[in-house]
This record gives C-alpha cells, structure tokens and sequence, in this order.
DNA sequence: ACACCCTGCGTACAACGTAAGCAGTAGAGT
DNA sequence: ACTCTACTGCTTACGTTGTACGCAGGGTGT
C-alpha cells in the first residue's frame, strides 16, 4: 500500500535507472508515456486502455507492465508530462502573472481535455505540475498578501479555469464519440424544444428569442477578466476583507 | 439513435404511464431513481452499478431494464431528480439572486458530489435542471444586459461553482476509497516531502512554512465573494467593456 | 376462455485491468 | 567459454462491468 504510492513518487521524481543486464528493452517508460497520451488525445480517455496503447506501440497488452507499474501510475507520469509543456509565467504585475498562469492553464486543457477528465485528488503531484503551481503562487507573492490568502487568490482562479475546461473537455468528448457537432446534436433536439414554453421556462425562451444562445461571448475570456477584477478589488482595497479559517468540506 | 434520445426527453418530461394489462409491477421508475441516488451518495459513483442498485431493492440486474431504458437514461434521471431538491432564488437584487443560486448548487455538489463526476455534455436536461438555470437567468435580467451578457455572467458564477465542487468530489471520492483523510493520506507521503526543497519550490516551502496549507481559507466562500465583485465591477461599470463573440473551442 | 402484453429473471458476451507464470536472451562472474 | 541470473515479451486466465436475448408465468381486456 504505503510502497506502492511511494513507487509512483519515485517514478516521478527520480530518473528511471536502466538495468544493466539481460536484453535491451524495445520499450521505454517515456514512450510508453509519450504513446499513451497520444491515444488520449486523438481518441479519447475511454479509448486509453492498456491494450489500445500496446496496440499502437505494436505489442501486447501485458508488456506495458514492465515499465509501467500499473493504469494509475501511467496516468500520473501522462498527467506530469503535460505539465510540462506549458511555460512558466515571467516576473511582473500581480495579474499579469495570474492571467499568463491562467492561460497556459486553459491551453494545456485545450491540449489534452483528458487530464480533466481524471479524477485529481490523491493524484501524485510529479515536478512539473508543482514547478507550474510555484510560479502561480509567485506571481502575488509580492503584495503583502497572507499566506493563506496567497493560496486562496490563487485556487480562486484554478477553480474557474478548470470549471471552464472540465465543460469544454465534455464537449470535446462528446463530438467525438457521436460524431456530432455540439450545434448539429442540439439542433436535432426536437423532441426537448417541445417543452421550451414561455410560461415554463420564460427567461430560457427570450435569450433564445433574442439569439443570446447562437452568439455567445467567450466564456474564457469573460469569465477570466472577471475573476482577476474580482481579485483585484480584494488586493487593491485598503483594509482586506479577512475571511477566517472555516470549515470547508 | 434518435429515437433513443427522444425516449430520454419523454423519460424526463412526462411522467411515466401506468401500463392497464399486466401483473403489477414491484419497482417503478421512480423507486429504481431514488434507490440509486441511495447508493450515489453512500457509496460513490464507481459503486453504482445496475447489480448494486437491484440488489438493494431485492432484485436482479436485469428487472431495473423494465423501468429505465438503460444506466445512461438512469442517470439523466438521478441528476434531474437531485436538481428537483434546490429551492429558486427569491426576487431580489441581482447579486443576492446570484449568490442565492451558487449557494443552491453548491449545498446540491456537497450532498450529491457523484453528480460532478458524471459527463455533462449531452446529458438531456430535464425540467428541474432547466427550471434552475432559467432562475438563475432571471436574477440578472432586469439589468439592462444584452441576452449573451446574461449568458456569460451566470456561466461564470457555474463555472467557478463546478470547479470548487469538483475539487471537493474529488476528495470526498477519495476518502471513501481510501478510508483515510485527506491530512492523513498527505501526512504519509515523507517520499514526496522529501523533494520539497526550497530551492526547486521556493514559494510553497514558503507558504508551508508560514502554515498557508493548513489553516486555509474557505474555498468557496472566498472564491464567491471575489466572482461576484467582478461581476459587480462589469455590471455596474458605465460603459460596459464589450467581450464580442469569438471563436471558443 | 382466450389472446396478449406485461412481469422478473437466467444466461451469455464482449470489453476492461492485471495476477501469474513461462521460454528465451544477454551481460556478469568465474 | 560457461554458467548464473536478471530481464525481456508474451500467453492464459479471472473477476467485474453494461446489457442483448429469450423464457416462463401472471393479470387484463375481450
């Protein structure tokens, strides 16, 4: 128990060592890890079975298991290695640095919706994501901000990052398994339109009179700028509004 | 395929007719919902299964498909049911009416955390969900906004909502799984620690040692409070900045 | 009384992750 | 050169999932 997750912090963290006896493997940990995340980002994170990512490497299912302990380690190295390619944010302005944050944040969903699509918690952080939530910490790190309050700033702006990502990941999920445009899939909806009454849903139907739901405003864009004014009336007030420790769960 | 759909909006939207002809049945659509949800909340969404939803009413896998067309259709059911628990905000100042519909949500993710863990997309919205999102609308609707404006604020009050709740499925998810709590879990992982040096992670060894990670502050009570500023600053700005519609995806 | 449409359920199948074990290979130690 | 042994890829098999199929029997309308 305790050694297996200790496994997967080693694998993390630590270079993978090659044995110096019996026969060259054919395989590697990091192919294994580049294959599977290119499975996950063409088809899918149901597609991404053991098998299917052998398949595409030309071997078996059970000859992953040599450089991989198992699914949930392979998904930590998966998840770590696209931390990876996104950049750290350069020093300035407080919301400079939480908006380039939050932008490589968004594009590295957009990248790979998949990683938002497996559960998080008690996911072994690896180097990479915790070099990319350092930085984000760093960027209000100069503003006589609490500890706490650094954390919260910053978590405030994840959780609307990943909001957005998990709802556009589901999109991305769904045209691909039915092949289907989210606009076409809606469209061929009749049967629900039938319930759209005004008296039942009178708000739903005048935004959809007034075309409010063809021609939405970037839901990114104006929600990020949002959150950081929101931010920055906290940051930039005087005598800081101090919400005390709480229970949260 | 598109009748299988349109079987999921009369599921949702009309109430389910009694056959005259037949013996009686023991279980009903309604029972088979609302035993699930049983075991959605007691023991997560991994443990619900058709075998275990039968088995805690005394039947086998098989009878449920008497009353629900299959578990996708169950958990359109599930979802739209749980949406029925919330209460609509009262009239009143838009950003009452807002933080009256976050709380809403978020008192449904704590005591349904398995809803967040199912797909969104596509999912068909059913009556009680849609009567929801509609108040929602409604609290902001006498501000002079254009309908997408409408949109987008209360997109980004769900947004950030999803994301707190998703963090907190998570970590419910996982201790349930576990049998250890979150500090618990964290408390064992010395492996990991040990790679927490300053020098890779200079501002969470700072925030650790300043004891942010331990007493901090309520997510989703912080988190609000900021969303809604910036809302505010939008709302009651002057001269609206116009975010124009742009490609999303 | 008959026909028919219900009911619940047993069986079966194709995925999935992965435990166990096996034959072959190649560097290390002599 | 020879053996030992760590290491390779792979086969087989198991338990769990959603659910298609079809059957025996029950209750209602005619």
């Amino acid at each position: 128990m305790k050694s297996d997750r200790d496994r997967s912090v080693r694998l993390l963290w630590e270079p993978p060592v090659e044995p110096s006896r019996g026969p060259k493997a054919s395989l590697s940990q990091s192919r294994v890890v580049e294959a599977a995340i290119k499975v996950a980002d063409a088809e899918g994170v149901d597609a991404l079975t053991m098998r299917r990512v052998a398949e595409t490497l030309g071997n078996t299912a059970m000859s992953l298991y040599r450089h991989v302990p198992g699914k949930s380690e392979l998904l930590d190295l998966m998840v770590d290695a696209v931390w990876g390619e996104t950049e750290l944010a350069p020093k300035g302005h407080w919301r400079s640095g939480l908006e380039f944050f939050a932008r490589q944040v968004w594009a590295m969903y957009r990248a790979h919706p998949w990683t938002l699509q497996l559960t998080a918690s008690r996911r072994m952080p690896g180097p990479k994501a915790m070099a990319r939530q350092d930085a984000a910490y760093a960027a209000v790190s100069e503003l006589g901000l609490a500890a706490e309050e650094i954390v919260a700033v910053v978590t405030t702006v994840s959780h609307f990052v990943d909001g957005v990502g998990r709802t556009m990941a589901d999109r991305v999920q769904a045209e691909r398994e039915t092949g289907v445009s989210e606009e076409e899939w809606w469209n061929g909806r009749e049967a629900l339109w039938e319930h759209f009454t005004p008296e039942r849903l009178p708000m739903m139907t005048h935004i959809w009179n007034s075309g409010g739901f063809e021609r939405p405003l970037d839901e990114f864009e104006f929600g990020l700028a949002r959150v950081l004014d929101g931010l920055a009336v906290f940051i930039e007030s005087e005598e800081r509004p101090l919400v005390r420790p709480q229970a949260c769960l």
